[in-house]
DNA sequence: GCATTTCGCTCAATCCCTGAACTAATTTGA
DNA sequence: TCAAATTAGTTCAGGGATTGAGCGAAATGC
């Protein structure tokens, strides 16, 4: 009987100053009437709800406009800086921190390396930067979103495994939570990224939309109905262990041809040696590595894409062509509004994201091409720390007027699907 | 600025009744107190909402329930037979109306043969039966749901395409409601089936989960928070679709090595008879055809599969490989508690279905699999149309006390993911 | 200047919801 | 056996939220 309640949608009421609040976030610019009509609410109870939000300064009224007939508008502004997020992430060495508003925009970002690569290296790491933030900050912060290295529990609160750090179930989210005093949600890095893409930039509010990170692993971040996905265990998404070759190389996780040992920074600088090794020595890159083929680095590879070499061109289409694949059954079971590429190798360019759309148009069904785009990331880096923090702003259905989380927000237990 | 209403979450304020309506009808049987707890209402406001939906007839008292201490409660209990919803099936040439009460339980049936293929002969034919149901109910109707044959726009209101019945842009909503005078939604047959496996049956209420036919096509229906996932245009759980084989045979839609040309009704007698031609003649499969290998069909293979006919099974194993494969890709990506099989293929038992699962179990990610299970339908064929009645209820947020949808949802207009 | 239109505020009336007190029904244990 | 304790469900007055109607303000157009 009690188990019936789990798939039982959030019942709960919201008040009208929820819906309100909810309203002017999204709309960012409107007047109370408009409100009204939006909410359904009547303009009395508007001037009232709007009275409070005023007050409370997460309104402002911002001049008049003119219409064509009758007393103009008093436009309401939503204030996004009145009460602040931390977001976090982890790339290799470099841990970032962003402070941005109620819009997931930053507003400032501090950088630490970290000392090692055990948890304590991280939360220090984290705290250091989020203490620097906290210190410049003009308003109360709501709290942490982390986007951690490796699988997160479906409650964000561990860090079930990760594999370039060597953990196993770490409670991340109560370290930091306990050393900076603040409500902490993680979730998986490469995931993040989608609601920082959803949040900011020119493809804020596409849904659905997949964010596909491509680098030294694989991973896509799905955002349906403007929140991610998690699926039953924290773990869809796993794009990176799709079986492309049946009976292709054998993958780490055990499997064999799956995407991640087809396409991956490592594949992708193996693929161009090979092909170096192959080559008669009228690629260019063969003096740039100097016959030193250990050396060859994916910003060589970059630059030999923008200046054109065919050796490095054919690497990446056939890079490319194998994640058109994947992708192409991604979008046929999925059926995004958009793809988002992220990540060092799409970073690289149209030479390498032509092949992909290429060969995504060439599988994919007509119904799901019709309603596609396959863009590259508009944020870059900063898609991890802004979706870190966006992952904090998605549980606020409502801010306390004292400026807090209300008290079972904060405590973070329904990170579940 | 009006498109970022289009992410906008409902923000239609749910009303007291609405809350404790739902809540009585998750739970079956409950308590006044039970539901002011959980409600986070008074005691008080419970007595008044209980009292008008006991007035309407939605719940009644049913008994008492002594507790360890204290007076004993009145138990209440959701009565599901008050309002009465259809559901309505395709299947080759026979079309199957159900009709369900508000848990999607089947109270009657009723079955019509097509006369012919175009959209006329299944709405006459859909319109037969529902007359034929609609005189011996005994409460309100509040709608059909049409697990239609084909795609289905994202509002469920047209079938776009149907490849088996030729049928383009066909308004079959419109239609239905005009000549029964109900609100009708549709929205493809396979995927609703996959709503009939969470509302009815013992696999009630697991989430997210994905249902998967297998017959002459392959589709999956993919349920989210309770819901049916559709896609930006209606088109998520092309399964079919996806590239299992890069370079595999041409298959109809324009790619190569798709699902659909190695797990099928009829790549499945492909391959038995492929295996017959190259065989040695001890197989029983040989005197059963008698030489005859175009008449085999799906029946044949069935009993033969039962009677543990070696040529037989190894070619189920070989198509539930193939399947597997698929499934795997599957639920890296999206992570269901669960994957339902149905349709003829699976319905053959575990001749094939254990080949599935050893597939996915050697593939698929350790995260993923950990809460994961593969079973077999447990409706059947009533899956379709229980779950086409499901698609109904499912707009269902409340039911007005006049027994009919409020007119927003009457008319259908929330259609989309 | 005056009719018209639209915005946003005011205010009394109303409706919804709650807290507290109450009745009811039951067990426990002196 | 009866009082105390416990839990369910009702009653009712008080209070807060919401509304409709009306009003003044601010703009346009003739």
């Amino acid at each position: 009987m009690t188990d019936r309640l789990v798939r039982q949608p959030a019942l709960r009421k919201l008040t009208n100053r929820d819906v309100v609040f909810q309203l002017l976030r999204t709309l960012r610019q409107t007047t109370r009437t408009d409100l009204a009509r939006r909410s359904g609410l009547s303009k009395a109870t508007m001037t009232e709800v709007v009275d409070g939000l005023l007050a409370e300064g997460f309104v402002r009224e911002a001049g008049k406009r003119a219409l064509a007939r009758g007393r103009s508008q008093v436009v309401l502004e939503f204030v996004p800086e009145t009460r602040l997020v931390l977001g976090a992430h982890l790339l290799d060495q470099t841990c970032t921190v962003v402070l941005t508003d109620l819009y997931a925009q930053p507003r400032a970002r501090a950088i630490r390396q970290l000392a090692g690569t055990t948890p304590d290296d991280f939360v220090a790491a984290i705290c250091a930067a989020a203490e620097e933030l906290r210190a410049q900050a003009g308003a109360p912060i709501l709290g942490l979103g982390v986007g951690a290295p490796g699988s997160v529990d479906p409650r964000g609160r561990e860090v079930t495994i990760s594999v370039p750090y060597g953990w196993k179930n770490v409670p991340l989210a109560d370290l930091l939570e306990a050393r900076l005093g603040l409500p902490v949600i993680l979730a998986n890095r490469a995931k993040v990224a989608a609601l920082g893409e959803v949040w900011q930039g020119e493809h804020a509010a596409i849904d659905p939309l997949v964010y596909v990170y491509v680098g030294s692993g694989i991973v896509a971040g799905i955002v349906i109905g403007g929140r991610l996905y998690f699926g039953a265990s924290g773990a869809a998404g796993e794009l990176g262990h799709v079986t492309i070759l049946p009976d292709g190389p054998l993958c780490g996780c055990g499997n064999t041809g799956c995407l991640h040992t087809l396409v991956s920074e490592e594949a992708l600088l193996r693929r161009v040696r090979a092909k170096l090794r192959a080559s008669d020595g009228s690629s260019d890159l063969t003096s740039h590595t100097a016959g030193h083929l250990g050396q060859l680095t994916l910003g060589v590879v970059r630059t030999a894409a923008q200046q054109g070499d065919l050796l490095v061109l054919e690497a990446l289409a056939e890079t490319g062509a194998y994640l058109g694949l994947a992708l192409a059954n991604l979008v046929n079971l999925i059926n995004p509004r958009m793809v988002v590429l992220g990540g060092p190798i799409p970073d690289i360019g149209e030479a390498f994201l032509e092949p992909v759309r290429r060969e995504v148009r060439r599988r994919a069904l007509w119904d799901v091409l019709a309603d596609l785009a396959i863009v590259p990331s508009a944020l870059g880096d900063e898609a991890g720390p802004i979706g870190a923090a966006a992952l904090l702003l998605d549980r606020l259905a409502a801010i306390g007027a004292d400026g807090h989380l209300p008290a079972e927000q904060a405590a973070g237990r329904e990170a579940g699907a």
